[in-house]
DNA sequence: CGTCCGTTTGAGCTTAATCAACGGACGTGG
DNA sequence: CCACGTCCGTTGATTAAGCTCAAACGGACG
């Protein structure tokens, strides 16, 4: 850890949001250019900051806006009525929070991970983007499938893998997406997570990521300490973990060029 | 179960399947006119017949068509390199099989559970009539967002509940998508799975399953066998299984009418 | 009539949850 | 400045849930 851990260099990008006057939020992760559309009316989307632990939205609220991570992470869950909460899906800078946009209200809380900042689009505007900007509606059902693809990943996560692998798969997905590329041995990566936070998002209890980190710092493949990662053997990483290259290209963002291709083809 | 299980009984609509000739195939499960929408080039789209245990794509496939249930129960399925495989999903009559078409192959594989008859349609089709037919795009969009919902929904059950609530969810899920009804204590419902597959969709193992399905049996909830479930106790199984209206509703298809109402709104 | 598949049941074992105590980091208020 | 509470992570002991291995059964089907 001699030079420290270092921020997640991100590709500078031409597109910007206009409203939101932060640029390079967005690299590829979604809507890419949501905000610099020539049609977005820029009286009608807005910059919020969120503070860390604070809630975007919670379940039950009117789902009336659509949101982009510009910074932060924000974390997607959901609570039982027994107060059984999971983590569903963390959306990190340039990814459109995933609402289903089904009914008129919300059925799952986002919350700010650490310190974030997101930018709001009406659900109306939204509805209208939609219909009249085919570039957006591409853009965004792009999004919500590679949502769907991700769930359904996260899915076989779950149901099929021990401890260490769903943690082990768990942080090297967050690291690649905040990357942008696969990490190295040796390299420190700051995630802004908790380990109950991971255990939420794994289906595990606290104590038990903690033994499985304890367990993964032993074996030294990774060692997850005060929100930061340090890689000590990618090799025997990705050995457990799996990842195959379809899972990897999806984490890099590189198949949501797709649907441009679609659109020249007819 | 004097007088034996009966089939779901759906409800007629007025559209068909023009190309398939097949009717009330899709009350309101997704893409409900997909197939009956006057811009559809009828030569297009050609049912096919998939009998059980066969597959109607793979992983690794060219991802060339999109895929609606006509009759039948199709599974979504992921295999891993060792072979461990896991169900994602059940697609019944009306459903869209949910592809995320990302890339050009698909990363799973669908089959049929019993025999089965889905409509294809080309994705070169299907891009056409994103762009060309605004109401095919919002009832398409719809089914993803459907599907990422019931993914997520997935996601907190196996994460959360312990075998008995996962098995029960699970059943009571296809009961009601099944008959497009809660179902009455005292039924008996036909659902077209085996324990194995239940195991799959579970992430538990078919002893496992074997097991709870005898507990649930003992304790007078509900009486899995050969492919039909009687419903022993309806106020003890939806104690159990902790279902919220708005999942009612998602599983009835009665918020999928939202779409239409957006349309409307500007 | 035998084979295969799905299911059942038993015994022993592994994994992860639970219960509990403790320690460090941090923030607050005296 | 220190005392205090809180949150997060660690560690140990114990319990419970679910898996593995194994044997056997029944129905479907050729």
């Amino acid at each position: 850890m001699a030079g420290g851990p270092h921020e997640a260099p991100r590709t500078a990008v031409p597109s910007r949001c206009g409203n939101c006057a932060i640029r390079g939020y967005s690299p590829c992760g979604g809507l890419r250019d949501l905000h610099s559309l020539d049609r977005l009316d820029r009286s009608q989307a807005a910059s919020r900051f969120v503070a860390s632990g604070s809630a975007v939205f919670g379940q039950g609220d009117a789902a009336t806006s659509s949101f982009t991570v510009l910074t932060g992470w924000i974390a997607l869950s959901d609570t039982l009525a027994d107060g059984r909460t999971v983590i569903l899906h963390f959306a990190l800078p340039g990814d459109v929070v995933p609402l289903e946009f089904i009914g008129d209200r919300s059925s799952r809380t986002a919350f700010a991970i650490d310190d974030a900042t997101v930018c709001a689009i009406s659900r109306a505007r939204h509805d209208i983007l939609r219909h009249e900007d085919a570039l957006y509606a591409d853009r965004y059902l792009a999004a919500v499938a590679r949502e769907l693809h991700l769930a359904y990943d996260h899915f076989v996560n779950i149901a099929l893998s021990s401890a260490g692998e769903r943690v082990i798969k768990l942080l090297w997905e967050l690291a690649i997406r905040n990357l942008r590329r696969r990490p190295a041995t040796g390299e420190t990566i700051l995630l802004p997570l908790t380990q109950t936070q991971i255990s939420l998002s794994t289906g595990m209890t606290p104590v038990h990521v903690s033994r499985t980190l304890a367990r993964l710092r032993k074996d030294r493949l990774v060692d997850f300490k005060n929100h930061r990662m340090t890689v000590l053997n990618v090799a025997a990483v990705e050995r457990l973990a799996g990842i195959s290259e379809d899972t990897m290209a999806l984490w890099l963002g590189a198949m949501m060029r797709g649907p441009d291709q679609w659109i020249g083809d007819h």
